[in-house]
DNA sequence: GTGGAGAAGATTTTT
DNA sequence: TCTTCTCCAC
């Protein structure tokens, strides 16, 4: 009896798999992909002897690293490196400039950087600064580099470089750009490969092209890369879904295992979830529901978004059990089962943020908590950006730079600049953060100081900074409302999916295809209950839907009990009052 | 440099 | 519909 029974046959090949040439796993949500992962990890160390600082295992968040680090530390004792492509990427680039190692900045600076560079190009921008950088971005996320045509775009992206390293700076695509560079160097790459011989990444439908020519330079002698194409919902930001069919086409001496057998849900979600995907995906057919059948799934339909909001509300008391008194009076047809699940059990997922509004009037009213988990970063705080500009500073991280923005950014003056410096100096941050317009006393001020004060946050603060939801460690019994971007490599027990309307799934202007693996995602996030609602009064029911097969859904439409309320202009959007 | 008015945008997110 | 930027007057 080994910790490797635990596992079906085809997760057991590919932990076992151990070939010098590539591996790709094809894992479908629910499969087992981090369990495939971990113990593959654990199994080169207790089974074949690989010392774990041989061992890196790539993700793309810091949370997916952590959860990795610590699956692995459940099943041996030591853990390899488990890190971001940007971490890793920042620490070798440490490890070969040193003290010369430009810093990095957040997305908010680059773009700072970016309008101070059309600026001084004096061309004549078409479009606003934004939509161009996101162009250029793309252009720079992508390998072999693509060159834009426009000579305008050209040269306005040097102007934006010689900003960068006049400032010695590098944002996040120059961060991997700047690490694949340096591995260009022979001897150097030869120290890295010897070092790691052994790479396993997560999620590789996301990478972007740079980062799959770090990998293909890198050419680890065990490469193992783990992902799924119908989950790749990242295009925006440089990622390909045809990431691992272009892998395997131009390595053909790497072997393929897909994972078929799916933990998570039941035939029902998955059959609706099939639909979706294009006839060529692997998954369409292979997945294999090992929970066998289930409910079926909810389609209902609304004549606007409140009674769907408010339908939504009373379907969540009715499943937890925290029925209400509004409750009780309440006349629509609502399931009832009482108390069979936990508020934490419930994720309410949106395709945007703003179109979750009339549903947390919905249940503010009602009384039901929720957590909101977008990926606010700290760093968007305005009073908290520049707090973290004078720790910077005080700290020699960069002086120059953050100076110059807090001038910039925040109008604090030089002389006001060296008073919190000296502040600081005297260990005062509550003065500091109360003098730049801060409450101390506030949550979230009161967390991150905690946090600057217990660890010490080094060069690559953009790097390390979490979200408010991390800092603050909530750990609330409460319905979670998220975006389906965010709900990625999660699972709930139940799932609301509002809003599913035309215009809004698939969002308009946006690319069918993606779209399409977006709402995947949404739906694979359900461990027992998917309710799918949507109002007619706005964009009126999603195109998708009508691909779902008979018999695995139910589909209802709630007119109001009450008079239909006055409508007279068209789509609205919930206000929260 | 501050403040008010008016215009222009506007998915999704991690590092 | 709400937020953020820009520009102009003071």
């Amino acid at each position: 009896m080994t910790f490797l029974d635990a596992l079906n046959p085809a997760q057991r090949r590919a932990v076992e798999f151990f070939e010098p040439r590539p591996l790709v796993v094809v894992a479908g949500p629910g499969t087992g992909k981090t369990r495939v992962l971990s113990h593959k990890i654990a199994y080169l160390i207790k089974e074949k002897g690989v010392a774990p600082k041989e061992i890196l295992a790539i993700t793309f968040t810091n949370f997916a690293a952590n959860e990795m680090r610590d699956r692995i530390e459940s099943l041996v004792q030591e853990s390899p490196l488990c890190t971001t492509f940007h971490a890793w990427a920042y620490t070798l680039i440490r490890e070969v400039l040193g003290e010369e190692a430009p810093f990095i900045i957040d997305e908010l600076d680059a773009l700072a950087l970016f309008k101070e560079a059309i600026k001084l190009s004096g061309l004549k921008s078409a479009g606003s600064a934004r939509q161009l950088f996101k162009e250029i971005g793309l252009i720079r996320q992508s390998y072999p580099p693509k060159r834009s045509e426009d000579w305008g775009k050209r040269s306005l992206f040097l102007f934006y470089q010689a900003l960068l390293s006049r400032h010695r700076v590098v944002d996040f695509d120059e961060l991997m750009l700047l690490a694949l560079s340096l591995l260009k160097d022979e001897s150097l790459l030869k120290t890295i490969r010897k070092r790691w011989p052994h790479v396993l990444v997560d999620e590789f439908q996301d990478v972007n092209g740079v980062q799959v020519a770090l990998l293909e330079r890198l050419s680890p002698k065990y490469l193992t890369l783990i992902g799924d194409p119908d989950q790749s919902i990242y295009a925006f930001r440089g990622s390909d879904p045809r990431a691992l069919e272009r892998f395997v086409s131009t390595h053909p001496d790497a072997e393929v295992i897909t994972l078929e057998t799916a933990y998570r849900c039941h035939g029902e979600v998955l059959g609706c979830a099939a639909s979706l995907l294009s006839d060529k995906s692997a998954s369409k057919k292979a997945l294999k529901a090992e929970k066998g059948h289930g409910p079926k799934v909810e389609i209902r339909g609304f004549p606007g978004p409140r009674e769907e909001a408010r339908w939504i509300a009373r379907t969540i008391e009715s499943l937890t059990g925290a029925l209400s008194f509004e409750a009780i009076n309440f006349s629509g047809n609502v399931p009832t089962e009482d108390g069979a699940f936990s508020l934490g059990d419930v994720a309410i997922l949106t395709r945007t943020r703003s179109s979750v509004n009339a549903i947390k009037e919905a249940l503010s009213r009602a009384g039901i908590p929720f957590l909101e988990t977008y990926g606010h970063t700290l760093a968007q705080d305005r009073c908290l950006r520049s707090f973290i500009r004078l720790i910077s500073i005080s700290r020699g991280e960069n002086p120059a730079f953050h100076k110059r923005r807090l001038e910039e950014e925040a109008h604090m003056g030089p002389n006001e600049i060296d008073e919190c410096l000296r502040a600081i100096s005297k260990g005062e941050l509550k003065e500091v953060l109360r003098k730049i317009g801060g409450d101390p006393e506030d949550a979230l001020y009161r967390a991150f100081l905690k946090q600057v004060t217990t660890t010490n946050i080094t060069g690559a603060m953009p790097l390390e900074l979490g979200s408010d939801v991390d800092l603050l460690g909530v750990r609330l019994d409460a319905v979670h409302l998220m975006t389906i971007h965010g709900a990625k490599g999660l699972e709930f027990p139940v799932v609301f999916i509002p809003r599913c309307e035309s215009g809004m799934i698939p969002i308009e202007g946006g690319d069918e295809e993606e779209e399409r693996r977006l709402f995947y995602v949404a739906i694979t996030r359900a461990v027992t209950r998917l309710y799918i609602t949507y109002s007619s009064a706005s964009g009126g029911k999603s195109p998708f839907l009508e691909r779902f097969p008979e018999g695995l859904y139910l589909e209802e439409f709630i007119k109001s009990k009450k008079k239909a309320p006055r409508r007279p202009k068209g789509p609205r959007q919930g206000s929260l009052f």
